[in-house]
DNA sequence: CTCAAAACGGAGACTATCTCCATTTGACTT
DNA sequence: AAGTCAAATGGAGATAGTCTCCGTTTTGAG
């Protein structure tokens, strides 16, 4: 069960393969925190201390390595959505949900980018976790609904859309005269005055 | 005065200098069109028969290119904005200003990228144009809370964010279940109920 | 100890960005 | 019409990144 998540859940890793994918794995996560999700590869195989070849035989796409780094992100994402569903409030919990969406999202610079391309492309390693992601928006959003603290136009995929689209400014226009808070305030209360309509 | 256009206010440009900018500009125009701003300068160079130095000589970055290219949507856009300082409803102008800008923003794929870059780069061939977006974004908004039609606790900086973030979601999400109106009008009115606080 | 399968690594084929400078071209001057 | 020289050219080459292929090394089961 440890091993499984230090293998990716592949078994039967001989005990170098085991130990260089580990290691490469510890070293992309340090470079994607420092440079965002286009790190050079090259480099955190040089790192790492082991070839390309090495590299791309255990991680065949920038995706998949960067999917692998984010494995214990998406595990405290999930726990927190057991929480989220106890939460009584069902517009508090909306909105806890989509602010941890959104730190999620901004675990490196630039991951909106392929995670949004792996919305849409079907077969990514990013996108199981999109799916269920996109599962739990949905369910949340649906007890707001149904309490009436959100509208009824709005769906789980414009939310998970808007989440991303924040999550992308914010981490590149950091400290551009907004915040979080403030931009994550328009998206749900809008920036109109509301004695309209 | 209409060479100015052709030139980008550089005066006295050599005929074959001018014939290879405008050739170079076309092309670019195209590429952009189809594969986004990040297609290949080396590409559109050939195409255009002229040599590498050639085209970095004329737009010494590619930010230099993609500003040149959208010269005639920046005219566009300033143009409407007098039509929209002229509409009666601060609302509507609002409205309409912001959907342009979207407009503007969507002219190819991953425009948002760069703009957003320029508008902290503060030098930058596109940072012009962002401030003059900015300070327009800020007249037409300043009507509207004058008016009681925006909140005041919303900033013109963070109706520009907005409108980047959607512009770059709505243009790599395209048909993912989602439309320019809906997103619009959640950034607009909020997900949540308006019958609260 | 043996040896087949598993894993390795790095050379090399691509593609792209950007610079440099020997050569060519255009537009004045006479 | 010829002469001149700054302006402009283009493409070779430096640099950097992605990804593949395959001869060599390592592991661990028998």
């Amino acid at each position: 069960m440890t091993t499984d998540a230090a293998t990716g859940g592949q078994p039967n890793l001989r005990a170098d393969a085991r130990r260089n994918r580990e290691r490469v794995l510890e070293v992309a996560k340090r470079h994607f925190d420092l440079h965002g999700v286009s790190a050079s590869l090259e480099e955190i195989a040089r790192e790492a201390g082991v070839g390309a070849g090495t590299l791309y035989r255990h991680f065949p796409s920038r995706e998949a390595l960067v999917a692998a780094t984010l494995h214990d992100r998406q595990a405290e994402l999930l726990g927190l959505s057991q929480q989220v569903r106890q939460m009584p409030d069902a517009d508090a919990a909306l909105s806890r949900w989509l602010e941890a969406l959104q730190t999620y999202l901004r675990t490196f610079n630039g991951l909106p980018d392929p995670v949004l391309a792996a919305l849409k492309k079907e077969a990514s390693p990013l996108s199981l976790s999109c799916e269920t992601l996109g599962e739990l928006t949905s369910e949340v959003l649906a007890r707001a609904q149904r309490e009436g603290s959100a509208r009824n136009t709005v769906s789980a995929n414009d939310l998970f859309l808007g989440a991303i689209a924040i999550a992308w400014v914010l981490n590149r226009a950091e400290a551009c005269g907004t915040s979080a808070e403030k931009l994550n305030a328009i998206f749900a209360h809008g920036y109109q005055e509301t004695e309209r309509s």
